[in-house]
DNA sequence: CCGAAAAGTTAACGGTGTTAATTTAGAACC
DNA sequence: GGTTCTAAATTAACACCGTTAACTTTTCGG
């Protein structure tokens, strides 16, 4: 059986088309195995070739979310290439505010399932292969704010653990509709930025 | 028919039964009509006496969870009595903080189920009839560092977004397991609350 | 062409929230 | 004190859910 085969039995490739109508779904956390099975035009326990459970459906459409995001981090911030000056150095933060922000935005469902309620038993799907994850970024951008002078002190735990609680709180409130959080991404997000910027003792910008 | 005798007719205040035992659960919002029933000693049906729906059981669960925290917020900052010198303005801000962290320490189940993946949902359960709400308390704090010349400007929208986001994140990563987090509750918001000084622009107090 | 195996099917189990019809038990009145 | 009324519970049932078992269909390799 060739590869292409491998997917074009009955119905071609099942596993892509759950995943896709999976990730349309408005609640991904709430969503139904029978319905999802439905809506793609096939029997429930089909289902079950490709999935060994709905919880290992669920952790799979988390980790397409973990390496969107990290996708999209690497776009913002490129972790291969550390050296640069101050201004790059803020920049890269305040990118990385934006793209939080912006995924919470674009995807709140996909984004309730990896920071939700079970995010615990999601988050072992993250575990990194190698490449850098979601989660080695934002120490990364807080050691260069102090490598190219923007903060004097090196970044403590603690520093860390407040800049991600800033970043972290703002996109759930906004993917979780506790309240307005009002205003553009991009917007909010470098307004966020810039108080993380000032509570770690940053020189002002040039 | 008095009104004790109104909750002492079979079971003998099932109400207040159902409520304790789904308080008790570890995770409530997946919490099962059915087996909530069987632990109460209790048929399934007999809920609806008291519940028109599972989700108005669960509202009823966020509406007491919110008023708790409003208890504690009230405890760590009496709305009633806004005037005070600098080092109490920031004092108040600290126990706020310490308080939300508290909270979200002390009953993770029910923080999640208020703040969680349907918060928009039960948010609404939180508005007010007249008292302090949970959402009131952070933008009379800051006006409060600004009254008392902790903060020279006037606090912006975007001062309180941001102050809300980092100690609404902070609780978040707590009790929804995402990271440590670690550090005792207090040292922790601590911790944060400063930086939110920090970012802020406040003095240094004396 | 034919066996093997992948990918689907239907039937069924135990569990869920919820509703309808019925029974039980406490309260109130004469 | 017995009767009646009604609140508070019950059992039976429905539709849905995730999941498993047993079976059928389809495709590929030799």
């Amino acid at each position: 059986m060739n590869d292409a085969a491998l997917r074009r039995f009955h119905h071609g490739d099942l596993r892509r088309a759950l995943i896709e109508a999976a990730l349309a779904a408005p609640d991904i956390e709430t969503l139904s195995l029978r319905q999802l099975a439905t809506t793609v035009g096939v029997s429930a326990p089909a289902v079950y070739r490709h999935f060994e459970s709905r919880e290992a459906l669920l952790n799979t459409l988390a980790d397409i979310g973990f390496r969107r995001l990290e996708n999209d981090f690497a776009e913002a911030f490129d972790p291969a290439r550390p050296a640069m000056d101050a201004v790059e150095a803020r920049a890269r933060l305040m990118r990385l505010g934006a793209a939080y922000l912006d995924f919470a935005d674009a995807e709140p469902a996909l984004w309730r399932l990896m920071f939700g309620v079970n995010a615990a038993g999601y988050r072992s799907a993250a575990t990194p292969d190698g490449r850098t994850t979601t989660y080695n970024y934002l120490p990364l951008a807080l050691q260069d704010l102090h490598r190219t002078g923007v903060v004097a002190a090196p970044p403590s735990e603690r520093d860390a653990l407040f800049a991600w609680s800033a970043i972290h709180g703002l996109a759930t409130l906004r993917a979780g509709a506790v309240t307005a959080a009002c205003g553009p991404a991009e917007e909010v997000a470098a307004s966020v930025v810039k108080h993380i910027f000032r509570a770690l003792g940053a020189t002002e910008p040039a």
